[in-house]
Order: structure tokens, then sequence, then C-alpha cells
RNA sequence: UGGGGAAUCGUUCAAUGGUAGGACAGCGGACUCUGACUCCGUCAAUCAAGGUUCGAAUCCUUGUUCCCCAGCCA
């Protein structure tokens, strides 16, 4: 099953870990992190980073750790840290004892921190937070160094010990690494690397009024874990020249080698947190799992299955061009994963009655059906017939195109699994003009057999037994956005699809569908897959969220006329 | 503008001086009790210009385009 994970090509990651391998750079030792700041839901581009990290050490027989990146109390929760959780965990991926969090590193980050005063090489800095912004100068300008640069050792430990110790308004003061403000990258002029920020945080309460900068903690917490491989995405790569300097000077003997590569983008949906979090809170969808949502829990709710989602993070490979992945891709993933695993079942999503006039009043049979026509070893169930049904709506015309291999006046189609059945009438609303019931004829004869005489009949339909149907309400989705790239737009909200859900209240399933296990997918045949909403669904009222449609050649065909 | 990155079919990832290949998408066909699946076929790319070489996507030179960085976010 695992076939495209296994035989994705080598990415560049992997060459540098083979060429570290053989240099035995780490004693032979990978050791990878994910560590995602737990402010939000985890999408597919998180995934595509939990798919590579969890995967490097799976291949090379490392560890993976789940490092919660949280030194920045506003907005994080612990919400978010078991919704991550969660949902790494229903990728598929386990990090064992591995479970860390920055802020349990805060004492020795503080520790870290003194050291990097005492060697010089930090200082309190009193500078407001737009002075320091006029010091670091510009592109083009090299910055100004600062007046508190030079405090004593004493001075600055005395300062720092005071900022820890409250004695400091907000964003009075910060602690700054000493690098170089001529620096023509402008992270090395003298980043900050402790700020003083009274905000109660979800693990450390109110311990802590100061809270060290992701530069500082981030490389220093790699060192800790004794991570071999950092690997992160490409804005950080301006990052990477501190990362080092830090680790240098306080953990030399472990540094980690940072290594980074693109973000994922996927076509027609946004994976930008501050985004994510606007549809939530605007209420463009219906919370972080809304099924329309590209997150993972989103994603889950939608009927997706983890396979499909690895699949598609090991198709797209890993590389340092920035991207825009085709939408269709992670479809086709989906659909390759679920045609495999998906149980056959019928749904009429918009009921049109049909009535077979020879067909005896009181009868009703029960038709054996393939649970999937390909594997047998799936069973079989039965699926009641009767005088009364329902077809899709869509599957009649009164006066239907040349190419149109569906139900029509004077046409015969194959009623899937059951008879051959033949128009006889229609009866319309007078006032609406509306059908409102189909009159046919069936073939006795066509039960598992084609017709005896050879005649080839226009199509195959699905149906539903009126009298055994079970209402249903199905929820179809389409892409979030109607632009390919809403990502790179300012405005973006406006290119919001209006159709992207389409609720459907009067649909009939199959018997076997009454109570459906939640979570559960199926093939409603030439429709789709569909998955049992594992919020929604009540006992004998099931609802079902349209996965991803099936494969459409049709529509292409009648488009064209 | 200074620094850091990236440029290969429509999209995405390979090719590590030696036949530019795969996947998705598209197109055409076969099969079919799902207009699905499957199968077969097909279209289609090295940013540009020079240079090195028997041979260049790959090395060199020059240029062009795109992305990232001036948070006390990560």
């Amino acid at each position: 099953m695992p076939e495209a994970e296994n035989h994705a090509p080598n990415d560049f990651i992997r060459d540098i870990i083979d060429e570290d391998l053989k240099t035995n750079k780490h004693d032979g030792r990978v050791a990878t992190r994910f560590p995602p700041e737990p402010n939000g839901y985890i999408h597919i581009g998180h995934a595509k980073s939990v798919c590579l990290n969890f995967g490097l050490a799976r291949q090379y027989g490392g560890t993976c750790n789940l490092r919660l990146d949280d030194t920045d109390p506003a907005g994080e929760s612990m919400e978010y840290v078991e919704s991550i959780i969660r949902d790494v965990h229903w990728l598929g991926f386990d990090w064992g004892k591995g479970l860390y969090y920055a802020s349990g590193y805060f004492e020795r980050l503080y520790q870290f921190a003194v050291e990097l005063i005492k060697k010089s090489d930090a200082y309190v800095c009193s500078l407001t937070p737009e002075e320091i912004r006029e010091y670091r100068g510009s592109f083009t300008e090299p910055g100004r160094e600062s007046p508190y640069r030079n405090r004593s050792v004493e001075e600055n430990l005395d300062l720092f010990a005071r900022m820890r110790a409250g004695e400091f308004a907000d964003g009075s003061q910060v602690l700054r690494a000493k690098i170089d403000m001529a620096a023509p990258n402008v992270v090395m002029r003298d980043p900050v690397i402790y700020r003083i920020k009274r905000e109660t945080h979800y693990r450390t309460g109110d311990e802590w009024v100061i809270y060290p900068m992701y530069d500082f903690a981030h490389c220093l917490s790699d060192a800790l874990e004794r991570i071999t491989h950092s690997i992160c995405t490409l804005e950080f790569e301006n990052n990477r020249p501190l990362y080092d300097w830090i680790v240098e000077r306080l953990i030399p003997a472990e540094r980690p080698k940072q290594i980074e590569f693109a973000r994922l983008n996927v076509s027609y949906t946004v994976l930008s947190k501050r985004r994510l979090i606007e549809l939530v809170q605007n209420n463009h969808v219906h919370g972080w799992d809304d099924p329309r949502m590209p997150t993972v829990s989103g994603m889950r709710r939608r009927g997706y299955t983890p396979e499909a989602v690895r699949n598609f993070c090991a198709a797209i490979g890993v590389a340092k061009n920035d991207n825009l992945v085709d939408a269709a891709l992670l479809e086709h993933c989906v659909r390759d994963d679920l045609n495999e695993r998906a149980p056959r079942a019928m749904c009429v999503l918009r009921p049109l009655k049909v009535v077979i006039d020879n067909y005896p009043e009181s009868q009703m049979e029960d038709f054996d059906c393939a649970n999937h026509p390909q594997k047998p070893h799936m069973g079989t169930r039965k699926i009641p017939f009767s005088k009364v049904l329902y077809i899709e709506r869509d599957d009649f015309m009164e006066d239907p195109p040349k190419k149109y291999n569906r139900l029509g006046p004077g046409r015969e189609v194959r009623l899937r699994n059951a008879y051959v059945v033949k128009y006889q009438s229609m009866e319309k609303d007078e006032k609406t003009g509306e059908i409102r019931q189909i009159n046919c004829t069936y073939d006795p004869a066509t039960r598992n057999a084609p017709p005896a005489d050879g005649r080839k009949v226009q199509g195959v339909i699905h149906w539903i037994s009126a009298a055994h149907a079970v209402p249903a309400e199905v929820r179809l989705y389409e892409r979030l956005f109607t632009v390919e790239d809403p990502g790179s737009m300012e405005n973006c909200l406006e290119y919001l699809n209006p159709n992207s859900l389409t609720v459907l209240t009067t649909c009939y399933v199959e018997q076997s569908l009454k109570n459906p296990a939640p979570g559960s997918q199926y093939q409603f045949e030439r429709l789709g897959y569909f998955c049992a909403d594992e919020k929604d669904t009540k006992d004998g009222r099931p609802v079902f969220n349209r996965v991803v449609s099936l494969r459409d050649s049709w529509t292409k065909v009648a488009a064209r006329g």
C-alpha cells in the first residue's frame, strides 16, 4: 500500500543525509523533529513536513520528536496542542517518548542567555521598539549600534535578572545578541532574543514575564534534543547564520544542520495560518475541522484517509522551488486510495419517482450486490427492489442529446444490479412543468443477464426502492476559493467560492447505510466517495460528506455539446 | 536598493558531463451492469545569450525573471 511512499525518488535532503552518514557525521544518527507552534490547527502543508521528518526517521532508523514551539504565549493554547497530537497520530506517526515543549526549556534557555551575557555576546537594550527598528538600518544602509550595547557584564546580568523578576514594563527592555549592526543580513544586526511580555502562558502560567524569541529558543531546543537535521521551510534560510552563531557559542558539540525546503502551496486554497484563522473566526467556514478546510482535521472530517494524504506528500516531492501544486493531485490520491477500500453503495441525491407498471404491487425482491466489483472478498449485500423506485433526476431527460447514456422517452436503461427498464410515460406538475413521475416497464429476463435479443441499452443508472429508502442528508463540497492562488492575493476573501457547500436534505440511501459507522467511507456508485459525518450522523438519520466526486468524463462531453 | 534563495512539459518532482524521465492534468482509443476502475496510445519542458567540452539541464561568464529578509511573530 505505501508503494508511492517507498518508491519516492531521493530528494536533496536525503542526499545530504546519505552524505552525512557516509562521513559518519553524527555517529550515524539521524534525529529530526516536527516543531509546530500551537497557535492553530495543522494543515496539509504541515503534513508535508510531518511526512518528511517522521519519514526520514523511519527510513534511516532514527528518531523524530514532536516539539511544540510555544515561545510566544499570545494565541497559543492547549486545544491546539491536543489537535496537533491527534492530527499527527492520525497521519500515522508516533514520537514515542519524544514529546517536548520549548516552554519546557525556559529555565535552561534563561541560563543559556546568562551565559551569553557573561561571554559579552549579549546585552540588555533599553531602546524603544521604534528606536530599535530605526537603529536596525535598511537593506541598503547599515544599522547603528545601540547606546546600550557596551554595558558591562555585571550591569547586563543585573538588568536581565530584573527583567525576569518583572521590574520593567512590557517592551521597555530586551536582551539582544551582540553580533554586527553592519551585517548585510539584517537578521544578524543584534537580534532580539528575549522580550518582556506579561501574558499568561498556557503551560507555564504567570511564571515568566520574559519569553525567548524563536531564533534563540529553536536552535537551542534542537541542540538539547540532539537533533541532527533541523528541517524547516525556506523563509528561515536568512536565519541560519544566527542559528549557527547561537549554537556554536552555547552547545558547540551538538550543532544540528538546518536544511530548508519549499513550503507547500495547493491551488484553490490558502495555507497560511493567518488566513486559516481568519476563515474560522469570521465564520466563513464552520470551524477548524470544516470539511472544506485544508487542515488535517478538516480532511479527516471530509473523509480523506491518512494513506491518501501520505501518498500525496510523497507524490509532490521535496525541493526548493516555489510551487503551487494542483489540487487535482490531492483528489487523485484520495480517489486512488478510496477506490481500493471503499465499499460500493447506492444513494439518490435528487430523487425522481419511477413506477414499474408491469411489476406486481405487492412484490419485493432482494438482489445480491457486490460490495466492490473488483474485490469479491469484500462480499455482497442484499438490496430490495419493488414497484416504486427513486432514480437520480439527472438521469432522466425529456429531450436528451445524442451522447446521453441514460433514461429518456423511448429509451431503455439498466437499473444497476437489477432489471432493464423501458420508458413508458411521465407526469408533470401542471403549474411548474416539473416532472413528477416516470412510468416504465421492466424486462423480467434481464435480472442477471443481458437482454435476450442482444439489444443494447442506453446505460446504467442507480436507484433506491422507495418503500425501503432511508432518508439522508448529503453535503457536497467544492473548492473553497474560485481563484487558483488565493494565498497570493491580499483580498482573497472576495474570491471565496459561494458554492463551496451545498446541503441536500432530501436524499435517499440504501438500507445498509441506515446506521453507518461515523467516519466510514463509501463509494456511492456513479456519484463519488462519501463518508458518514463523524459529528452529525445520528442514529437512523445519516449525514454524508462528499469526499470527492468520481472522475467525470461526461460533464466535459456534455459541455462540448 | 544590500543580503539570501530558486529557475526543466500546463503543474510537480527526477536526471549529479553521456538517450531529458515519472506522476498529475489534457487529448484519443479499448473494456465496462458505475460515463468509475483498468488497459493502450498521445501531446508536452531544460529562463536567455555567449563560452569550455567529442558531448552541457548539469561546468564557466553575462544577463533576465520570481521568492524570502528591515516583528519585542514563528
